[in-house]
DNA sequence: CTGTGTGCAAAACGTTTGCATGCCT
DNA sequence: AGGCATGCAAACGTTTTGCACACAG
């Protein structure tokens, strides 16, 4: 995700606004590396803006998924996370306490499609994802 | 998963049963390489067996997943997959028609966690999801 | 002023559960 | 005969949508 100011101007640039709301959501996944649920963000976001309603957080979340901004974790079985670091890299989570962590590591130049598949796929990105627990839970 | 016979032996080593409905889900997933969703197994019983509920569906998965031996595949932001092939193996998705491929190839001489992280998590498994378009969607 | 954004309520969706009945072993 | 399995309907949690009103640009 770009900063708040440069995101400012992307919305801009859409012909979108920037509302106190969006603001806020903006700020709370600045730097976030908890990969929050969209309740996770709404919860954050009450705290100190009480009337925001969870139809604008899902439509913000939408809104910065379109632009680029945030990726959409397809990881936990239960619900949607979204991650502001949309630079490519791989995931860990806890089968016990579902908590998810960011692994740095550059897999790419030992990762691609087998021959035999190449002219099948167009392939854009890949992500892995590492299960196991924590040591809190182990 | 194992041959329907195997299967129904592990039933029984389990206390449970083998009804016509179990019969038809077996049958269904046996070397099926699709990754079908609840779904389309319903619907594919429902042919043969037209009185089958969705309830026995998603139970039935839900043994064979307990079993270990199907794959629930977290990979699809709508819905859940199942995989028959519970051998480790790497999927490919497109991100117009949503359809999972298999990708046998073995990476896992290559992918392990950074030794940084090695001592906060105990990893059991992991998994490659490669997006992009096939061929038919290009 | 115009049109996008908000928030409420309700709907939609995939999935799970409670319970009475059915049927495999 | 006993207990697991089935199927219906209802509940569930997450996410989406319709609509009237609010407000940013």
């Amino acid at each position: 995700m770009e900063t708040v100011e440069k995101l400012t101007r992307t919305l801009k640039s859409h012909g979108l606004k920037l509302t106190p709301q969006r603001l806020m959501i903006f700020k709370i996944l600045e730097d976030n590396i908890s990969h929050p649920s969209a309740e996770e963000v709404f919860k954050r976001v009450k705290k100190i803006y009480p009337t925001v309603s969870f139809t604008t957080i899902y439509k913000t979340l939408e809104t910065l998924r379109d632009l680029g901004e945030i990726k959409e974790l397809i990881i936990d079985e239960d619900r949607k996370h979204y991650d502001p670091n949309t630079k490519p890299h791989h995931h860990i989570i806890c089968k016990v306490c579902k908590k998810i962590n960011d692994v740095f590591e550059d897999f790419s130049p030992h990762i691609k499609l087998p021959d035999s598949m190449g002219s099948e796929f167009d392939v854009s990105c890949f992500q892995i994802s590492f299960h196991g627990k924590c040591r809190n839970c182990n």
